[in-house]
DNA sequence: GGATCCGTTGTAGCT
DNA sequence: AAGCTACAACGGATC
């Protein structure tokens, strides 16, 4: 009588529900599912993918050491892997965390149960702060701080985490292969290391955890004010916790940072929602909750949570888009951090910032779900709840938008908002380098440089670097004005069916 | 039900 | 250098 434990967003033993459930089992078998359909560079970078397999290589080692067991790791579909488990008899139950959002992965789920209803047991999630029902009971899910800050104040303090289990049940005597390689899952090799050196793992999560939490005595993390942190930054001390990846994949659970980080606040003045860590937190509350509510209508257009707005889609949008995946749009401050999230799976939120509103309604007027599939497959802290919540908001579509109007500019690297603070032009050395010999204050606006500095450079615009894609001045102006039409026009659209009582929101026919 | 307020992080130009 | 103003103006929450 074996239950597996299959690890999804929990690739961590402390604070995890299923395998504390599972501790009651006879053995237990611990499983992981890569499914080839999703770790294949198209979809996941490999700088995630390379992050993933440290995880389970840690996890693996883990419970090697403390437990006596190890980790089953099957490439192929979870879906398909666990029935073959329960058919040939190596498993009699699984127990596994509810998805929370994710519609591929609630998918999955809904199909194992209705395989197996007497084998699968789902337990409620430690992905989140609170219970997502229990939080949406209590009205719509906020969209705004002051809402979320309501809404936790009503919900009271978060469920504590799970100590990690003292011992687990046996393993059963099933040959695991090893566990796979980025090469044997098809990834070329990598040569580079992800942002600020960091990998995979719920060792390495809670250490980095305490680390922050440590740092400057805990005068760091309270002090801590996310619009203060610099954008540009790519080496030295890192501007932000860096813990998002280890709480994307579930190294680190997000229940253990918040209990970590009241500990810290207890200690001090602290800054409060929505700049300060426990903010960052909050916004990522919402973003789950409001995805359990919206989830699949987040791009779907025109929804309550996405504008009808008028995306190019034609030739010239893909030739755009393709500028701005690749690095290429002749802005360096865009292109510097479209290579470094090629390069190093991770950007500043600031930096998303500019390059998302740069691709959509601030320049290159592309759909904002093509900018949201490549932040999935390259961040190494990639979760569709929140990727999709920040491409919403920033591409001016969702209720939790910014005024549409306020664009970046994105060469203005002086101004307070983008926070780049790169008098020397390192940011633009390090992933540009072909400005690298360009005066700084010539370095995030190359075309406004003279030409004899482009010469002594070696810059020669157009060859070695690229103009600048669009006029940001005059494209950005004409944009807002644009946005601002489309946005008369689908309020008026749906008013005006309103009037005829027919459904409120009529999905537009595709093109 | 209309008015008012507010929203994590805008820009440009001026003092 | 920091701080002010004008710009243009949405939509959800609250009173």
């Amino acid at each position: 009588m074996t239950t597996a434990v299959w690890f999804r967003k929990n690739l961590r033993v402390h604070d995890n529900a299923a395998l504390t459930n599972a501790c009651a089992a006879e053995s237990v078998l611990p499983l992981y599912c890569v499914d080839p359909a999703w770790a294949t560079p198209a979809k996941v970078g490999p700088n995630r993918c390379r992050f993933l397999l440290e995880s389970l290589e840690d996890l693996d080692a883990t419970l090697r050491s403390k437990y006596g067991s190890r980790l089953h790791v099957v490439v192929g579909d979870p879906a398909t892997t666990i029935t073959k488990l329960i058919k040939d008899g190596t498993i009699t139950k699984v127990v596994f965390e509810e998805e929370i959002a994710e519609p591929r992965e609630l998918e999955l789920e809904k199909r194992i149960v209705e395989a197996h209803p007497d084998e699968a047991v789902a337990v409620p999630s430690t992905h989140v702060l609170y219970d997502a029902d229990a939080a949406l009971a209590k009205g719509a899910p906020p969209t705004k701080m002051p809402g979320m800050v309501t809404l936790a104040g009503k919900l009271g303090a978060p469920a504590k985490p799970l100590m990690a289990p003292s011992t687990l049940p046996p393993r059963p005597d099933v040959t695991s292969p090893p566990l796979p390689s980025l090469e044997s899952l098809g990834y070329a090799p990598i040569a580079t290391k992800a942002a600020y050196g960091v990998q995979g793992g719920e060792s390495n999560g809670l250490a980095r955890l305490q680390e922050q939490m440590k740092r400057e005595n805990g005068k760091w993390a309270r002090a801590f004010e996310k619009p203060q942190t610099t954008s540009a930054s790519f080496e030295g001390e890192p501007p932000t916790t860096l813990l998002s990846p280890y709480v994307a994949f579930g190294c680190v659970s997000v229940r253990t940072f918040h209990a970590e980080l009241s500990k810290v606040y207890a200690r001090g003045q602290h800054a409060q929602p929505p700049t300060s860590l426990l903010g960052q937190l909050y916004f990522r509350e919402m973003s789950y909750l409001l995805g359990r509510k919206h989830g699949s209508s987040f791009a779907e257009q025109p929804s309550v949570v996405c504008k009808d707005i008028d995306w190019d889609t034609d030739e010239n949008a893909e030739k755009r888009f393709q500028a701005w995946e690749s690095g290429r749009t002749g802005y360096p401050l865009i292109d510097a951090a479209m290579r470094q999230l090629r390069e190093q799976g991770w950007l500043h939120h600031l930096a998303r910032h500019a390059v998302s509103c740069f691709l959509t309604r601030g320049d290159l007027y592309v759909h904002w779900t093509r900018g949201r599939d490549v932040f999935d497959r390259d961040l190494l802290d990639a979760d569709w709840a929140i990727n999709n919540f920040n491409w919403l908001g920033l591409a001016g579509v969702a209720p939790w938008s910014p005024p549409f109007f306020r664009v970046y500019n994105p060469f203005n690297v002086g101004s307070s908002s983008l926070n780049v603070r790169d008098a020397d032009g390192k940011y633009v050395d390090r992933f540009v380098p072909e400005l690298s010999k360009l005066p700084p204050k010539h370095k995030y606006a190359p075309w406004l440089a003279p030409k004899s500095d482009l010469t002594k450079a070696g810059v020669k615009l157009g060859e070695t670097y690229p103009r600048p894609i669009v006029d940001h001045k005059v494209q950005s102006k004409a944009n807002i004005e644009r946005f601002k039409q489309a946005q008369r026009a689908a309020k008026e659209a749906s008013s005006s069916s309103k009037k005829r009582k027919g459904p409120p929101l009529v999905k537009k026919a595709k093109k």
